[in-house]
DNA sequence: TTAGAAAGTAAGTAAGTGCTTACTTTATTA
DNA sequence: TAATAAAGTAAGCACTTACTTACTTTCTAA
Protein backbone atom coordinates (compact mmCIF):
# COMPACT_ATOMS: atom_id res chain seq x y z
CA UNK A 1 0.00 0.00 0.00
CA UNK A 2 1.03 3.56 -0.78
CA UNK A 3 2.00 5.95 1.94
CA UNK A 4 -1.29 8.02 3.16
CA UNK A 5 -2.03 11.24 0.73
CA UNK A 6 -0.63 14.23 2.86
CA UNK A 7 -3.27 16.54 3.73
CA UNK A 8 -0.22 18.33 4.47
CA UNK A 9 -2.17 20.00 8.19
CA UNK A 10 1.15 21.55 7.80
CA UNK A 11 1.93 22.60 11.54
CA UNK A 12 1.65 26.43 11.92
CA UNK A 13 3.51 29.14 13.48
CA UNK A 14 1.71 30.10 17.01
CA UNK A 15 0.75 33.76 15.47
CA UNK A 16 -0.29 32.37 12.31
CA UNK A 17 -2.52 29.95 14.48
CA UNK A 18 -3.87 32.70 16.75
CA UNK A 19 -5.17 34.49 13.33
CA UNK A 20 -6.78 31.65 12.29
CA UNK A 21 -8.42 30.77 15.46
CA UNK A 22 -9.08 34.30 15.85
CA UNK A 23 -11.25 33.98 11.98
CA UNK A 24 -12.86 30.89 12.88
CA UNK A 25 -14.15 32.21 15.88
CA UNK A 26 -15.42 35.38 14.65
CA UNK A 27 -17.18 33.28 11.66
CA UNK A 28 -19.19 31.06 14.59
CA UNK A 29 -19.48 33.92 17.07
CA UNK A 30 -21.30 36.14 14.70
CA UNK A 31 -23.67 33.18 13.39
CA UNK A 32 -24.34 31.33 16.58
CA UNK A 33 -23.54 34.23 19.00
CA UNK A 34 -21.08 33.75 22.14
CA UNK A 35 -22.98 31.65 24.57
CA UNK A 36 -24.37 29.52 21.30
CA UNK A 37 -20.36 29.04 20.17
CA UNK A 38 -18.40 26.18 21.95
CA UNK A 39 -14.73 26.27 22.65
CA UNK A 40 -15.17 22.65 20.94
CA UNK A 41 -16.91 23.84 17.79
CA UNK A 42 -13.94 26.49 17.40
CA UNK A 43 -11.25 23.65 18.13
CA UNK A 44 -12.72 21.89 15.65
CA UNK A 45 -13.29 24.19 12.81
CA UNK A 46 -9.70 25.67 13.32
CA UNK A 47 -8.12 21.91 12.75
CA UNK A 48 -7.38 21.82 16.13
CA UNK A 49 -7.13 20.60 19.54
CA UNK A 50 -9.14 22.25 22.30
CA UNK A 51 -6.45 22.78 24.24
CA UNK A 52 -4.55 24.68 21.18
CA UNK A 53 -7.65 27.38 21.71
CA UNK A 54 -6.73 27.92 25.53
CA UNK A 55 -2.97 28.19 24.55
CA UNK A 56 -3.63 31.48 22.26
CA UNK A 57 -6.63 32.75 24.51
CA UNK A 58 -6.81 32.06 27.92
CA UNK A 59 -10.98 32.24 28.34
CA UNK A 60 -13.42 32.10 26.00
CA UNK A 61 -14.53 35.21 27.09
CA UNK A 62 -10.68 36.65 26.23
CA UNK A 63 -11.04 35.55 22.47
CA UNK A 64 -14.27 37.62 22.41
CA UNK A 65 -12.67 40.60 23.82
CA UNK A 66 -9.61 39.55 21.36
CA UNK A 67 -12.17 40.12 18.24
CA UNK A 68 -13.46 42.68 19.79
CA UNK A 69 -10.17 44.71 19.72
CA UNK A 70 -9.27 43.13 16.04
CA UNK A 71 -12.52 44.27 14.37
CA UNK A 72 -12.89 47.81 16.31
CA UNK A 73 -9.30 48.46 15.67
CA UNK A 74 -8.07 46.73 12.47
CA UNK A 75 -11.28 46.91 10.47
CA UNK A 76 -11.53 50.52 9.33
CA UNK A 77 -13.25 51.50 12.76
CA UNK A 78 -10.99 54.34 13.55
CA UNK A 79 -10.07 55.35 10.27
CA UNK A 80 -13.26 57.16 10.11
CA UNK A 81 -15.27 57.82 6.99
CA UNK A 82 -15.35 61.41 6.78
CA UNK A 83 -11.85 62.03 7.21
CA UNK A 84 -10.63 61.58 3.17
CA UNK A 85 -9.51 64.06 0.87
CA UNK A 86 -12.81 63.45 -1.64
CA UNK A 87 -14.80 63.89 1.67
CA UNK A 88 -13.40 67.00 2.49
CA UNK A 89 -13.21 68.95 -0.71
CA UNK A 90 -17.09 67.96 -0.94
CA UNK A 91 -17.81 69.79 2.28
CA UNK A 92 -15.97 72.71 1.56
CA UNK A 93 -17.76 73.07 -1.55
CA UNK A 94 -21.14 72.08 -0.16
CA UNK A 95 -21.83 69.59 -2.50
CA UNK A 96 -24.37 68.03 -0.25
CA UNK A 97 -25.37 65.40 -2.96
CA UNK A 98 -21.41 64.19 -3.12
CA UNK A 99 -20.85 64.48 0.49
CA UNK A 100 -23.87 62.36 1.46
CA UNK A 101 -23.49 59.82 -1.68
CA UNK A 102 -20.09 59.26 -0.78
CA UNK A 103 -20.67 58.14 2.88
CA UNK A 104 -23.60 55.72 1.90
CA UNK A 105 -21.86 54.32 -0.75
CA UNK A 106 -18.95 53.98 1.85
CA UNK A 107 -21.29 52.19 4.42
CA UNK A 108 -22.94 50.03 2.28
CA UNK A 109 -19.42 48.37 0.65
CA UNK A 110 -18.05 48.43 3.80
CA UNK A 111 -21.42 46.29 5.91
CA UNK A 112 -21.80 43.68 2.50
CA UNK A 113 -17.78 43.25 2.79
CA UNK A 114 -17.91 42.21 6.44
CA UNK A 115 -21.41 41.02 7.56
CA UNK A 116 -20.18 39.06 9.99
CA UNK A 117 -18.94 42.38 11.91
CA UNK A 118 -22.50 43.44 11.40
CA UNK A 119 -23.82 40.87 12.94
CA UNK A 120 -21.42 40.80 15.43
CA UNK A 121 -22.38 43.99 16.26
CA UNK A 122 -25.78 43.09 16.82
CA UNK A 123 -25.61 39.99 18.82
CA UNK A 124 -23.48 42.48 21.12
CA UNK A 125 -26.15 44.73 21.94
CA UNK A 126 -28.83 42.38 21.92
CA UNK A 127 -26.91 40.84 24.89
CA UNK A 128 -25.56 44.03 26.30
CA UNK A 129 -22.15 43.22 25.28
CA UNK A 130 -19.53 46.02 25.94
CA UNK A 131 -18.17 46.31 22.55
CA UNK A 132 -22.11 47.28 21.60
CA UNK A 133 -21.15 51.01 24.26
CA UNK A 134 -17.33 50.95 22.66
CA UNK A 135 -18.57 50.61 19.31
CA UNK A 136 -21.45 53.88 20.17
CA UNK A 137 -19.29 55.73 21.49
CA UNK A 138 -16.63 55.32 18.98
CA UNK A 139 -18.42 55.32 16.04
CA UNK A 140 -22.24 55.75 15.88
CA UNK A 141 -21.87 59.18 18.33
CA UNK A 142 -19.00 60.53 16.53
CA UNK A 143 -20.80 59.76 13.45
CA UNK A 144 -24.00 61.94 14.74
CA UNK A 145 -21.87 64.68 15.53
CA UNK A 146 -20.46 65.15 12.05
CA UNK A 147 -23.34 64.88 9.73
CA UNK A 148 -24.98 66.69 12.37
CA UNK A 149 -22.97 69.76 12.37
CA UNK A 150 -22.35 69.70 8.74
CA UNK A 151 -26.28 69.34 8.45
CA UNK A 152 -26.35 72.33 11.00
CA UNK A 153 -24.20 74.45 8.78
CA UNK A 154 -26.17 73.72 5.65
CA UNK A 155 -29.48 75.13 7.67
CA UNK A 156 -27.45 78.24 8.56
CA UNK A 157 -26.72 78.71 4.68
CA UNK A 158 -30.19 78.57 4.29
CA UNK A 159 -29.89 75.55 1.78
CA UNK A 160 -32.09 72.55 4.61
CA UNK A 161 -35.14 73.40 6.66
CA UNK A 162 -35.00 73.35 10.32
CA UNK A 163 -35.61 70.24 11.09
CA UNK A 164 -33.53 68.82 14.11
CA UNK A 165 -30.28 68.24 12.70
CA UNK A 166 -29.95 64.37 14.79
CA UNK A 167 -33.29 63.62 12.98
CA UNK A 168 -32.06 63.90 9.91
CA UNK A 169 -28.96 61.62 10.57
CA UNK A 170 -31.19 58.91 12.14
CA UNK A 171 -33.28 58.87 8.82
CA UNK A 172 -30.07 58.69 6.71
CA UNK A 173 -28.59 56.36 8.91
CA UNK A 174 -31.95 54.42 9.20
CA UNK A 175 -32.02 53.50 5.49
CA UNK A 176 -28.71 52.75 5.43
CA UNK A 177 -28.32 50.26 8.32
CA UNK A 178 -31.87 48.58 7.70
CA UNK A 179 -31.08 48.19 4.20
CA UNK A 180 -28.10 46.22 4.91
CA UNK A 181 -29.40 44.56 7.86
CA UNK A 182 -32.32 43.23 5.60
CA UNK A 183 -29.58 42.47 2.99
CA UNK A 184 -27.84 40.19 5.52
CA UNK A 185 -30.90 38.92 7.51
CA UNK A 186 -33.74 38.77 6.20
CA UNK A 187 -33.67 39.21 1.99
CA UNK A 188 -30.77 37.25 1.26
CA UNK A 189 -32.06 35.92 -1.83
CA UNK A 190 -32.96 39.79 -2.77
CA UNK A 191 -36.72 38.54 -3.31
CA UNK A 192 -37.70 41.87 -1.80
CA UNK A 193 -35.72 43.98 -3.40
CA UNK A 194 -32.65 43.55 -5.62
CA UNK A 195 -30.33 46.87 -6.23
CA UNK A 196 -26.19 47.77 -6.04
CA UNK A 197 -24.89 49.61 -3.50
CA UNK A 198 -24.73 52.71 -5.86
CA UNK A 199 -28.23 52.60 -6.86
CA UNK A 200 -29.72 52.26 -3.28
CA UNK A 201 -27.04 54.99 -2.19
CA UNK A 202 -28.53 57.39 -4.57
CA UNK A 203 -32.21 56.86 -4.05
CA UNK A 204 -31.28 56.95 -0.86
CA UNK A 205 -29.90 60.22 -0.59
CA UNK A 206 -31.82 61.51 -3.09
CA UNK A 207 -35.03 61.23 -1.25
CA UNK A 208 -33.48 62.69 1.76
CA UNK A 209 -31.95 65.61 0.10
CA UNK A 210 -35.14 66.47 -1.57
CA UNK A 211 -36.70 65.63 1.86
CA UNK A 212 -34.82 67.98 3.92
CA UNK A 213 -33.93 70.62 1.09
CA UNK A 214 -35.18 74.73 1.80
CA UNK B 1 -42.99 34.55 67.43
CA UNK B 2 -45.72 35.63 65.28
CA UNK B 3 -46.53 33.37 62.23
CA UNK B 4 -44.41 34.03 59.11
CA UNK B 5 -45.89 36.71 56.76
CA UNK B 6 -47.40 35.44 54.16
CA UNK B 7 -45.48 35.90 50.92
CA UNK B 8 -48.70 34.78 49.18
CA UNK B 9 -47.24 32.52 46.71
CA UNK B 10 -50.10 31.10 45.86
CA UNK B 11 -50.72 28.36 44.39
CA UNK B 12 -51.61 28.78 40.58
CA UNK B 13 -53.62 26.98 38.28
CA UNK B 14 -52.28 25.38 35.62
CA UNK B 15 -53.05 27.88 32.84
CA UNK B 16 -51.85 31.07 34.74
CA UNK B 17 -48.64 29.48 35.58
CA UNK B 18 -47.80 28.53 32.18
CA UNK B 19 -48.98 31.95 31.22
CA UNK B 20 -46.69 33.20 33.81
CA UNK B 21 -43.82 30.91 32.82
CA UNK B 22 -44.45 31.99 29.18
CA UNK B 23 -43.95 35.63 29.90
CA UNK B 24 -40.73 34.91 32.16
CA UNK B 25 -38.92 33.26 29.69
CA UNK B 26 -40.03 36.05 26.80
CA UNK B 27 -38.32 38.32 29.23
CA UNK B 28 -34.71 36.20 29.67
CA UNK B 29 -34.97 35.06 25.86
CA UNK B 30 -35.44 38.23 24.87
CA UNK B 31 -32.35 39.75 26.53
CA UNK B 32 -29.85 36.71 27.25
CA UNK B 33 -30.91 34.69 23.66
CA UNK B 34 -32.48 30.97 23.49
CA UNK B 35 -29.14 29.70 24.37
CA UNK B 36 -28.08 32.11 26.91
CA UNK B 37 -30.92 31.33 28.81
CA UNK B 38 -31.12 28.44 31.23
CA UNK B 39 -34.16 26.56 31.96
CA UNK B 40 -32.88 26.94 35.77
CA UNK B 41 -33.25 30.76 35.60
CA UNK B 42 -36.58 30.55 34.17
CA UNK B 43 -37.96 28.53 37.02
CA UNK B 44 -36.20 30.66 39.13
CA UNK B 45 -37.63 33.82 37.72
CA UNK B 46 -41.16 31.99 37.79
CA UNK B 47 -40.63 31.09 41.53
CA UNK B 48 -41.09 27.48 40.65
CA UNK B 49 -38.81 24.33 40.53
CA UNK B 50 -37.69 23.17 37.00
CA UNK B 51 -39.95 20.32 37.13
CA UNK B 52 -42.62 23.03 36.94
CA UNK B 53 -41.20 24.12 33.81
CA UNK B 54 -40.87 21.11 31.77
CA UNK B 55 -44.50 20.15 33.13
CA UNK B 56 -45.78 22.59 31.24
CA UNK B 57 -43.37 22.87 28.13
CA UNK B 58 -41.75 19.21 27.39
CA UNK B 59 -38.56 21.00 25.76
CA UNK B 60 -36.78 24.26 25.86
CA UNK B 61 -37.51 24.25 22.31
CA UNK B 62 -40.87 23.83 22.58
CA UNK B 63 -41.27 26.67 25.18
CA UNK B 64 -39.30 28.58 22.84
CA UNK B 65 -42.07 28.10 19.93
CA UNK B 66 -44.51 28.32 22.64
CA UNK B 67 -43.58 31.95 22.74
CA UNK B 68 -43.35 32.19 18.88
CA UNK B 69 -46.95 31.20 18.14
CA UNK B 70 -47.65 33.78 20.96
CA UNK B 71 -45.94 36.75 19.89
CA UNK B 72 -47.06 36.20 16.37
CA UNK B 73 -50.91 35.07 16.79
CA UNK B 74 -52.16 37.47 19.55
CA UNK B 75 -49.46 39.96 19.71
CA UNK B 76 -51.22 42.26 16.95
CA UNK B 77 -49.00 40.56 14.08
CA UNK B 78 -52.40 39.31 12.55
CA UNK B 79 -53.98 42.32 12.82
CA UNK B 80 -52.23 43.67 9.82
CA UNK B 81 -51.85 47.64 10.44
CA UNK B 82 -53.15 48.91 7.13
CA UNK B 83 -56.61 47.07 7.93
CA UNK B 84 -58.16 49.38 9.34
CA UNK B 85 -60.73 52.44 8.67
CA UNK B 86 -58.99 55.44 9.14
CA UNK B 87 -56.40 54.05 7.24
CA UNK B 88 -58.37 52.88 4.21
CA UNK B 89 -60.19 55.64 3.80
CA UNK B 90 -57.00 57.76 4.00
CA UNK B 91 -55.96 55.39 1.22
CA UNK B 92 -58.93 56.67 -0.67
CA UNK B 93 -58.50 60.22 -0.31
CA UNK B 94 -55.00 59.53 -1.78
CA UNK B 95 -53.98 61.64 1.42
CA UNK B 96 -50.43 60.40 1.34
CA UNK B 97 -49.34 62.06 5.02
CA UNK B 98 -52.28 60.66 6.50
CA UNK B 99 -51.52 57.14 5.22
CA UNK B 100 -47.94 57.71 6.14
CA UNK B 101 -47.78 59.25 9.16
CA UNK B 102 -50.93 56.72 10.47
CA UNK B 103 -48.67 54.06 9.60
CA UNK B 104 -45.54 55.31 10.96
CA UNK B 105 -46.66 56.27 14.38
CA UNK B 106 -48.45 52.49 14.57
CA UNK B 107 -45.06 50.97 14.22
CA UNK B 108 -43.14 53.28 16.82
CA UNK B 109 -45.72 52.66 19.07
CA UNK B 110 -46.16 48.87 19.06
CA UNK B 111 -42.42 48.85 18.93
CA UNK B 112 -42.03 50.59 22.25
CA UNK B 113 -44.61 49.18 24.05
CA UNK B 114 -43.14 45.75 22.98
CA UNK B 115 -39.31 45.97 23.28
CA UNK B 116 -39.39 42.19 23.69
CA UNK B 117 -40.76 41.03 20.50
CA UNK B 118 -37.90 43.48 18.65
CA UNK B 119 -35.35 41.67 20.78
CA UNK B 120 -36.92 38.82 19.90
CA UNK B 121 -37.15 38.80 16.51
CA UNK B 122 -33.29 40.11 15.96
CA UNK B 123 -31.95 37.43 18.15
CA UNK B 124 -34.13 34.43 16.15
CA UNK B 125 -32.91 36.47 12.73
CA UNK B 126 -29.25 36.25 13.68
CA UNK B 127 -29.62 32.72 15.15
CA UNK B 128 -31.37 31.65 11.37
CA UNK B 129 -34.73 30.53 13.42
CA UNK B 130 -38.08 29.99 11.64
CA UNK B 131 -40.00 32.53 13.52
CA UNK B 132 -37.33 34.98 11.08
CA UNK B 133 -38.70 33.31 8.19
CA UNK B 134 -42.29 33.31 9.45
CA UNK B 135 -42.22 37.56 10.72
CA UNK B 136 -40.20 37.72 7.05
CA UNK B 137 -43.24 36.01 4.85
CA UNK B 138 -46.25 36.95 6.83
CA UNK B 139 -45.69 40.86 7.70
CA UNK B 140 -42.27 42.11 6.37
CA UNK B 141 -43.76 41.03 2.83
CA UNK B 142 -46.96 41.63 2.83
CA UNK B 143 -45.99 45.46 4.16
CA UNK B 144 -43.93 45.67 1.18
CA UNK B 145 -46.52 44.75 -0.93
CA UNK B 146 -49.29 46.86 0.17
CA UNK B 147 -46.81 50.05 0.50
CA UNK B 148 -45.36 49.83 -2.65
CA UNK B 149 -48.57 49.38 -4.14
CA UNK B 150 -50.55 52.39 -2.78
CA UNK B 151 -47.12 54.06 -4.36
CA UNK B 152 -47.13 52.68 -7.74
CA UNK B 153 -50.72 54.28 -7.52
CA UNK B 154 -49.39 57.29 -6.65
CA UNK B 155 -46.56 57.16 -9.42
CA UNK B 156 -49.63 56.39 -12.13
CA UNK B 157 -51.15 59.48 -10.40
CA UNK B 158 -48.03 61.80 -11.21
CA UNK B 159 -48.33 62.49 -7.56
CA UNK B 160 -44.70 60.66 -7.10
CA UNK B 161 -41.34 60.39 -8.89
CA UNK B 162 -40.45 57.06 -10.58
CA UNK B 163 -38.40 55.40 -8.35
CA UNK B 164 -38.67 51.74 -7.48
CA UNK B 165 -41.64 51.86 -4.85
CA UNK B 166 -39.93 49.28 -3.15
CA UNK B 167 -36.96 51.54 -2.45
CA UNK B 168 -38.74 54.25 -1.47
CA UNK B 169 -41.11 51.52 1.26
CA UNK B 170 -37.37 50.56 2.15
CA UNK B 171 -36.15 54.17 3.11
CA UNK B 172 -39.50 54.29 5.05
CA UNK B 173 -39.10 50.88 6.90
CA UNK B 174 -35.80 51.49 7.44
CA UNK B 175 -36.57 55.27 9.49
CA UNK B 176 -39.02 53.60 11.41
CA UNK B 177 -37.24 50.72 12.69
CA UNK B 178 -33.67 51.88 12.69
CA UNK B 179 -35.23 54.44 15.37
CA UNK B 180 -36.55 52.06 17.41
CA UNK B 181 -33.64 50.02 17.42
CA UNK B 182 -31.74 52.86 18.42
CA UNK B 183 -34.19 53.01 21.19
CA UNK B 184 -34.18 50.01 22.45
CA UNK B 185 -30.33 48.56 21.93
CA UNK B 186 -28.70 51.42 21.85
CA UNK B 187 -28.96 54.97 22.95
CA UNK B 188 -31.67 54.02 26.12
CA UNK B 189 -30.93 57.31 27.53
CA UNK B 190 -31.96 59.04 24.59
CA UNK B 191 -28.75 61.21 24.64
CA UNK B 192 -28.34 61.02 21.15
CA UNK B 193 -31.82 61.84 20.11
CA UNK B 194 -34.90 62.62 22.54
CA UNK B 195 -37.95 63.06 20.07
CA UNK B 196 -41.45 61.41 20.87
CA UNK B 197 -42.86 58.93 18.46
CA UNK B 198 -44.88 61.35 16.66
CA UNK B 199 -42.35 64.25 16.43
CA UNK B 200 -40.13 61.31 14.63
CA UNK B 201 -42.96 60.31 12.90
CA UNK B 202 -44.01 63.69 11.25
CA UNK B 203 -40.41 64.34 10.35
CA UNK B 204 -39.84 60.96 8.73
CA UNK B 205 -43.20 61.15 6.53
CA UNK B 206 -42.33 64.95 5.79
CA UNK B 207 -38.54 63.98 4.40
CA UNK B 208 -40.03 60.73 2.37
CA UNK B 209 -42.81 62.31 0.80
CA UNK B 210 -41.00 65.56 0.36
CA UNK B 211 -38.39 62.94 -1.02
CA UNK B 212 -39.93 61.40 -3.34
CA UNK B 213 -43.14 63.93 -4.88
CA UNK B 214 -43.24 65.30 -8.31
C1' DT C 1 23.40 16.78 15.51
C1' DT C 2 21.21 17.58 19.11
C1' DA C 3 19.15 20.54 22.96
C1' DG C 4 15.44 23.09 23.69
C1' DA C 5 11.54 25.73 22.55
C1' DA C 6 7.36 25.84 20.61
C1' DA C 7 3.18 23.40 18.34
C1' DG C 8 0.45 19.99 19.24
C1' DT C 9 -2.59 16.24 21.53
C1' DA C 10 -5.43 12.80 24.57
C1' DA C 11 -7.64 12.42 28.37
C1' DG C 12 -9.16 14.34 31.93
C1' DT C 13 -12.02 17.69 35.79
C1' DA C 14 -15.52 20.30 38.12
C1' DA C 15 -19.35 22.79 37.32
C1' DG C 16 -23.30 23.36 34.53
C1' DT C 17 -26.90 21.79 31.15
C1' DG C 18 -31.61 20.00 29.80
C1' DC C 19 -34.62 16.85 31.52
C1' DT C 20 -36.66 12.88 34.67
C1' DT C 21 -38.18 10.46 38.66
C1' DA C 22 -40.30 9.58 42.74
C1' DC C 23 -42.32 11.86 45.97
C1' DT C 24 -45.27 15.68 48.88
C1' DT C 25 -48.60 19.40 49.33
C1' DT C 26 -52.78 21.71 48.26
C1' DA C 27 -57.24 22.39 46.36
C1' DT C 28 -61.57 20.62 44.70
C1' DT C 29 -65.78 17.83 44.73
C1' DA C 30 -68.67 13.43 45.34
C1' DT D 1 -64.59 14.44 54.97
C1' DA D 2 -62.28 11.36 52.33
C1' DA D 3 -60.84 10.43 47.53
C1' DT D 4 -58.69 12.27 43.88
C1' DA D 5 -56.56 15.19 40.72
C1' DA D 6 -53.58 18.70 40.08
C1' DA D 7 -49.62 21.87 41.64
C1' DG D 8 -45.55 21.48 43.46
C1' DT D 9 -40.66 19.85 44.98
C1' DA D 10 -35.83 17.63 45.89
C1' DA D 11 -32.60 15.10 44.16
C1' DG D 12 -30.36 13.21 40.69
C1' DC D 13 -29.16 11.35 35.63
C1' DA D 14 -26.70 11.55 31.37
C1' DC D 15 -24.40 14.62 28.91
C1' DT D 16 -21.99 19.03 27.75
C1' DT D 17 -19.28 22.93 29.00
C1' DA D 18 -15.09 25.71 29.75
C1' DC D 19 -10.78 24.83 31.00
C1' DT D 20 -6.35 21.80 32.65
C1' DT D 21 -2.74 18.50 32.90
C1' DA D 22 0.70 15.66 31.48
C1' DC D 23 2.49 14.21 27.71
C1' DT D 24 4.38 13.79 22.41
C1' DT D 25 5.82 15.72 18.02
C1' DT D 26 8.09 18.98 15.16
C1' DC D 27 10.93 22.83 14.01
C1' DT D 28 15.09 25.65 14.73
C1' DA D 29 19.60 27.26 15.80
C1' DA D 30 24.25 26.60 18.36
Amino acid sequence: MEKMIETTATRMSGDERRAQILQVAIGLFSHRGFSGTTTKEIANASGVSEAMVFRHFATKDELYHAILDYKACEDGMKTLPWEDEAQKTAIDENDDYKVFYTLAVKALRHQQNDPDLMRLLFHSALEGHELSEMFFDRFVSRMYEFIGSYIHKRQADGAMRDVKPRIIVRAFLGMLIHHSLNNILWDKSRRLLDVSNEEAAHEFVTILLDGVKK
